[in-house]
DNA sequence: CCATGCAATACTGTCGACAGTCGACTATTT
DNA sequence: AAATAGTCGACTGTCGACAGTATTGCATGG
């Protein structure tokens, strides 16, 4: 057994973690404003290691900071949106190029894992869960291609994915992904034409994103505020 | 005129903006340990703003903080640099397509004006302005894109490219990119072919990366040294 | 009634000090 | 002599307090 070392953490990173968590489950709503004081006080923790977490997130890209003004969660705007969605499809058929040859029994059987997982969160209507599962799905072929860097960028990019389609779910109570909108997905990503998958790659995130956008559209034109701080 | 912000900057901004001009500078070499203590007084600042500076450099890439441990720059390796060079190709392939149809009088002129200075600076023999003049001369698609995560993804991955060539300067004294190495690419950009361009772009990378590969391959075999902490 | 200047306030930025942990060195035991 | 346990020094992690800044609300004048 190789023992892992003991997970020690320190108060940095706890706090970085949980308030990421916060962040992307909701609890902290896009422009929701980041007192240091208050979230030191509710983390019973000293200011020093909260603004290390915030400045670490700042990094991220999940919260922006103003000096002398303040932290406050990243807003969502159409543009960000389309930017976000045209540099997945640009990563993720690199992705699939880097790991197309690299495919083993072992990816097959964790694709099929990871898609029935998304297909029972769907059934169930766990839309938290499904969220999670399709970006658990998405992020196999990230994870197989062997490119630290590559997966980096992925991980950068999901979290602010996962920010645009948690404000969807809580906005219409259901994403609703379609139970068989993967099928083709898979398939072609167990099979032997890369060139057939980069085309579904790029057709796939283009029917996903319409459903997203014309979501943040509806969004932008109601909410006008300011959040004055 | 638009009156941007008055740059206010803080302590701990300008701590990171030293630090990492240190870095890529080469007057903290790669695998060098940052003492908190002795950066503090050199600086004469306190730790505070230095460790968020140094927290905001770790999410950068530059260095990376072991708790409890320590901060050290990043060390090279053979694998790095492939993934760099290949991410590299992706984000400046997608980067010209992004910007092909927005180029415009001001793209060009731009264009010409830093092949101009990476010539001037070749020809005056000033290796570290090259490795500028390089990095501002490709820069140039990224901005041109009108692509914010895209430019960001570029500066992220320029830091990094920046630590190799500084590296390969320091231990050959030249880097030495041909005076016309880029008259081809610089032809292109200006030119009605994307395909070609492209193209290029593809080859272009892969001349450049064989000739610091090299270079790195030959680093690895020397240092042994573990850098006692 | 609106614009302008000014005080109050709440927050962020910075500091110096203390506590906890790691690595190296020394001493001891077999 | 080699291996183990104990000790020491140095550095990182954390804390509470102070300084500086931007916003808010109010008072004053037009």
């Amino acid at each position: 057994m190789p023992l892992g070392r003991v997970a020690k953490s320190t108060i940095r990173i706890e706090v970085a973690d949980r308030l990421r968590q916060a962040i992307l489950g909701g609890d902290l709503l896009p422009g929701c404003p980041l007192i240091e004081t208050m979230l030191a006080a509710q983390f019973q923790v000293s200011r020093a290691p909260l603004r290390e977490a915030i400045r670490q997130l700042a990094e991220e890209g999940l919260v922006v900071t103003v000096p002398y003004i303040g932290t406050r969660v990243m807003t969502l705007s159409v543009d960000d949106l389309r930017e976000i969605q045209s540099m997945r499809v640009t990563l993720e058929r690199f992705a699939f190029r880097q790991a197309w040859s690299r495919r083993d029994a072992e990816f097959s059987r964790e694709l099929r894992r990871r898609h029935d997982a998304l297909t029972a969160a769907i059934d169930k209507g766990d839309d938290a869960s499904s969220i999670n599962a399709e970006l658990a799905l998405h992020g196999l072929v990230y994870e197989a291609s062997g490119h630290r860097l590559l997966l980096r960028a992925w991980e950068s990019l999901r979290g602010k994915l996962q920010l645009y389609w948690a404000a969807h779910h809580r906005a219409h109570g259901s994403r609703g992904p379609r139970r068989d909108s993967h099928d083709q997905y898979v398939n072609l990503a167990l099979g032997d034409d890369l060139r057939a998958m980069l085309a579904e790659v790029t057709s796939h995130m283009k029917r996903g994103s319409e459903v997203t956008e014309r979501f943040v559209k509806s969004l932008s034109t109601n909410s006008t505020e300011g959040v004055t701080r």
